[in-house]
DNA sequence: CATTTACATCGTAATATTGCAATATTACGA
DNA sequence: TCGTAATATTGCAATATTACGATGTAAATG
């Protein structure tokens, strides 16, 4: 079928699922990194960074801000892509309460 | 084109992406609770529990196993499966490494 | 040995994802 | 307002993923 049955599965789970997605491809990961390492969070340049198109990337970009991990201001001609920190630190929360669950649990 | 581009990315951040990819289905997510959550990881039942069908549940295994998160053990007629509590443990500080790093970099 | 049980594999349909060219939009500066 | 730079959107082709029915296989059981 090609999609996912959602309705199957808790929230919580859902949710984990959705949210690595956003980890799940390199060019993604890869923006991630980058935007985290330039000192301002200016991206305009992530394009010749990553090495896609830019309407790849910013297919990608979307996808990232769909997840709520992004944050953009306007600056001048070029936007300012930064992280939303606090959305960031709840990803981390929650694949890491799932990972250290499922590790204690198991035999 | 459906495929990535994974020649462009170092290899850190291929894998990245490779194991966020286990996460990123909520099948995958839930087969992992349940496997964790059983004493003695006898998984012969994970496909009433989760709600798909046998060969899904199987392919989805399959995507699990692939990344290096199970052990099966046979006992009698049916699997044992069981988490590679070592290989479960490298998935972890690769994700949290990556989000430590991204979230202490950025602005 | 036939049957059952538990799981894997194959084949296939439906849908999603990835990537890019072409084009639109938006904001700025001349 | 015109041109330009930066980014977004659209449309499409190629490929990947998800799901399941049908079938295969291997071990336990009668």
């Amino acid at each position: 079928m090609g999609a996912s049955k959602l309705e199957i599965h808790s929230e919580n789970i859902n949710t984990i699922a959705t949210m690595a997605k956003v980890l799940a491809h390199p060019a993604r990961v890869a923006i991630l990194k980058y935007i985290s390492e330039q000192q301002d969070c200016i991206c305009n340049d992530i394009v010749s960074k990553v090495g896609l198109s830019q309407p790849t990337i910013s297919q990608h970009l979307k996808v990232i801000n769909e997840a709520g991990l992004l944050e953009g201001q306007f600056k001048g001609n070029s936007l300012k892509y930064c992280l939303n920190k606090q959305r960031f630190e709840q990803l981390r929360e929650l694949l890491n309460s799932f990972l250290d669950q499922t590790q204690s649990n198991c035999c």
